[in-house]
DNA sequence: AATAACGCTACAGTTTTTGTAGTTAGTATT
DNA sequence: AATACTAACTACAAAAACTGTAGCGTTATT
């Protein structure tokens, strides 16, 4: 194999945070969630056709990255609301540039 | 299921972008063009642990969507290189955004 | 009492991704 | 001429991720 300059090896954290985002519908929760859903359902309608099963892990796996916190409101009814970490409102630029490409590309 | 202003599905072509980086690799496959990689085993190289045949697959999605584009450059020996496209240059923004996240993440 | 909303979970099947190996075509070396 | 080497992939079976459809437990409404 080749031994070149360019061959550098990608950032071990670029890696970590691809990893977040190279999972399918991700970036529609994220979506969503800058939009302003908060609960499952909200998520559920806002990116439509992902089945419930797969939002449940990925609510999931954001809360573990530390983007989403998950908090059970004692309300009548009481219910689940995911909201945003300081550093999910980080990664809305990561989502913001995307829509802006998403935007470019359509002309 | 709740109705709510919250509740707007995700738009059509952010959907599309994101398919594109909703694969595993692909924002690694991207970041090492960004830095030069153009053949198949630079990138191999750079990427690490990629099965070639994911690699593979990736390179041809990447030029099935515009961001990457495939010749053989006719020298001696004959060689296979990817280039960026202006689309794919387009998005060196996103791909920027999140190794800036990851930055900030790593503190 | 029946119906519905919410926030999920279960199951079985399909699609993706992986690890390991090998192939093809063209140099380069002995 | 035979052997080795490199580049750019491809093959195959197994593991992991994702899907469609269905259902469950709790609370609230009619």
């Amino acid at each position: 194999m080749s031994r070149c300059r360019h061959c550098r090896p990608v950032p071990e954290g670029v890696r970590q945070a691809a990893g977040l985002l190279e999972r399918r519908w991700t970036v529609s929760i994220l979506w969503a969630s800058y939009e302003g859903a908060s609960r499952f359902n909200e998520f559920k309608q806002a990116v439509g056709e992902i089945p419930p099963r797969t939002l449940a892990q990925r609510l999931v796996e954001l809360e573990e990255a530390g983007v989403l916190e998950r908090r059970v409101v004692d309300a009548r009814p009481p219910r689940v609301e995911y909201t945003l970490t300081p550093d999910g409102r980080r990664l809305q630029a990561v989502v913001d540039a995307l829509a802006h490409y998403a935007r470019a590309e359509l002309r």
